[in-house]
DNA sequence: GGCGTTCTTGACGGGATGGTCAAAACAACG
DNA sequence: CGTTGTTTTGACCATCCCGTCAAGAACGCC
């Protein structure tokens, strides 16, 4: 049942992942009930479990579909650019995402802050590969003196913090600038830039 | 109950709350069990309930307990110091904490995370209040030409977002480092040094 | 329309979990 | 010791929650 066969599998699956990330994401997996995800998804209980083979089976194939989406940003940092604007690039699509996608920044927020119990494998492959690649060409950015001279993996923690820390601690952030309901995002691009340009210059 | 009053009392609530910090802040509110805790209190479920009136119970008296400490690191920023002296003390003092209670950083990002159930009032009260007014000395500073222009908000987020995301995400951080159990503390110190220097700089 | 397949659901089982209670164990103090 | 107040616990309850199942509804194809 993983490749949907009809138009109608095709259409109840997407509508249980998008309710199950709405659930699973306000409020991790232990948090998170069928009951719920059932209800934004105007489904029966039963009927989720006709398409997914339990709770866990909706939350791994929500974890694993959006990854990609996920580190795409980080694979598009091109070699042959301009190492500055690259990285501002990165800075900035990042930043989008998690403006644009704070439901997933957050589950995957919740599922690492607990030790990433169904993710490790990921992390610690895919994922530890990818930046050990790029810090390999931050690197050489670095040699050739084109970029201040920093830790390349801390430098990819610190854009990944920065972002991610305005989807994952909104509530936090708007509560704090007291802004009432105004988007915060666009004096964050602002001051991302600023930083980063200052960091990266040598 | 809340003052303890004799000396069983002050002991048993302290290995409750000691013992309800590490399963909290490994699972969330939601995730956690009272019998896990009495479990790792090494007391039984029902003595648990003898102390505090309720799970939740347990739950907001940590975090209120723990609140204080937490924002001890931004109290202690002086307005008469020097100022880049005076912020990497508190990005140094927001590290070490994070370092060393790692389960606080957690428990509170998790309740951050789920949109502070627990926490609103107190984030929009006690914690904005603290930040707007640690906002106007920075500003201060800035027309002073001490420090780099920049968003004074913003810039406490940059602090709080590149210091706990050595906490929270910790696994993570292990994961792409692949430095079988070095502490990357140490290089994570250094990196945030030179990027506050440069980014306050003017 | 008829028929096999796919989809949907009400009712239910079983285990986990927060919380109660009454009685037993213990401590303190005369 | 004996009495009084504090602490501890085994047994239990009610509810929640994941998952099952059998039967019915809808669909697709002839």
């Amino acid at each position: 049942m993983s490749q949907p066969r009809t138009r109608i599998q095709a259409r109840n699956q997407e509508t249980i992942l998008q309710a199950a990330l709405d659930v699973f994401s306000a409020t991790g997996f232990r948090g998170a009930t069928l009951d719920q995800i059932a209800d934004v998804a105007g489904l029966s209980k039963p009927n989720l479990l006709y398409y997914f083979a339990s709770k866990e089976a909706i939350y791994t194939a929500l974890l694993s579909g959006l990854l990609d989406t996920w580190l795409d940003p980080l694979r598009t940092m091109r070699a042959d650019g301009d190492p500055v604007q690259e990285l501002l690039g990165y800075v900035r699509r990042k930043l989008d995402l998690a403006r644009d996608y704070p439901r997933e920044s957050r589950l995957f927020a919740n599922e690492i802050l607990q030790g990433a119990p169904r993710m490790r494998a990921v992390i610690e492959g895919d994922l530890a590969d990818l930046v050990a690649e790029k810090s390999i060409v931050l690197t050489q950015w670095m040699d050739q003196g084109r970029i201040a001279r920093l830790h390349p993996v801390h430098l990819i923690f610190s854009i990944w913090a920065l972002t991610q820390h305005y989807a994952d601690f909104d509530m936090q952030v708007r509560a704090v600038l007291r802004e009432e309901g105004r988007d915060p995002y666009p004096a964050a691009r602002e001051y991302l830039e600023t930083l980063f340009r200052k960091l990266l210059t040598p």
